[in-house]
DNA sequence: CTACAAATTCAAGTCGACTTGAGGTCAAGG
DNA sequence: CCTTGACCTCAAGTCGACTTGAATTTGTAG
């Protein structure tokens, strides 16, 4: 089994190696030992590395990602839970593909202003919705 | 005309005064004047704030919000930039999608590691594409 | 054996998007 | 007329995710 030097991940995964050593102290990568001070890493990292660089473009924090896909391959959270951030990406897709309607479309129309053009609003009152009136504080991302 | 004071836009937006305040210094969203001190805001104000939230869910900077739907109702980007706008999305969407399943399936799949499980890894395969080796240092924002 | 490039640690810095706090202002109600 | 409470400004602080820099520590090549 090959292992990999921090340098060489870097490279195929293409992220910077002061981000990989972020991520092992954060506990999102395992390297598997050491040659003198320089960090081995095991090929599946590759994959680990992957599944975090995804869950970064989804909008998740490195804590949600552990706790998703825990580093040793096991969710820190429970199948309840991993349900509910499913569904929160079903809506979340469904945004932006709202999102890229109205882009596209502002991109195309020749209405002076976005705003004035029904077919924008339209999409503004399908895409974005208004909180209703009772904002929550985001505050539980859930104990580890 | 109803003006609207920044405590109502708050209330009915679910955004902060200090963010409204905030988003107007960066000229996301302008005030039609002051009563005194006081901000006055046009109702059009939360549709701007609809589509400011939307495009932060998808993970835009409000710098890039500005530029594509200026507070004025104009886009301060080509149709060529938007375009692009539109096609990342697009990628983006599919991106989401395959992490959706991906969770899914680990909620669901008895595997102990999720790694050795062969579906997922498919999964992987099909949503998580690493970047070929040439990383770029993303630093071309654009200027306004 | 020595020099060197590549890693390492640890502290401090950066960036975006706000939030917080101190001190000031003003329109409206009593 | 005077008090209030909502809003104001401006500076500083916070949080996440890294990056940068200075001072080491090797394994390997010459």
């Amino acid at each position: 089994m090959k292992l990999l030097d921090i340098s060489e991940v870097s490279q195929q995964s293409g992220i910077a190696a002061s981000a990989l050593r972020h991520y092992e102290e954060k506990g999102l990568i395992t390297s598997l030992g050491r040659r003198g001070l320089k960090r081995l890493f095991g090929p599946e990292v590759l994959d680990q590395l992957s599944l975090i660089t995804l869950g970064k473009t989804a909008g998740f924090s490195l804590y949600e990602i552990k706790a998703m896909f825990g580093s040793d391959g096991r969710p820190y959270i429970s199948r309840e839970t991993l349900k509910k951030k499913a569904e929160d990406l079903d809506r979340q897709v469904e945004r932006l593909a709202g999102l890229r309607d109205m882009i596209r479309h502002v991109a195309d129309c020749s209405a002076p202003s976005h705003m004035e053009c029904p077919k924008f609003r339209k999409l503004l009152r399908v895409g974005g919705k208004r909180k209703p009136v009772g904002a929550k504080k985001r505050k539980n991302i859930g104990q580890l």
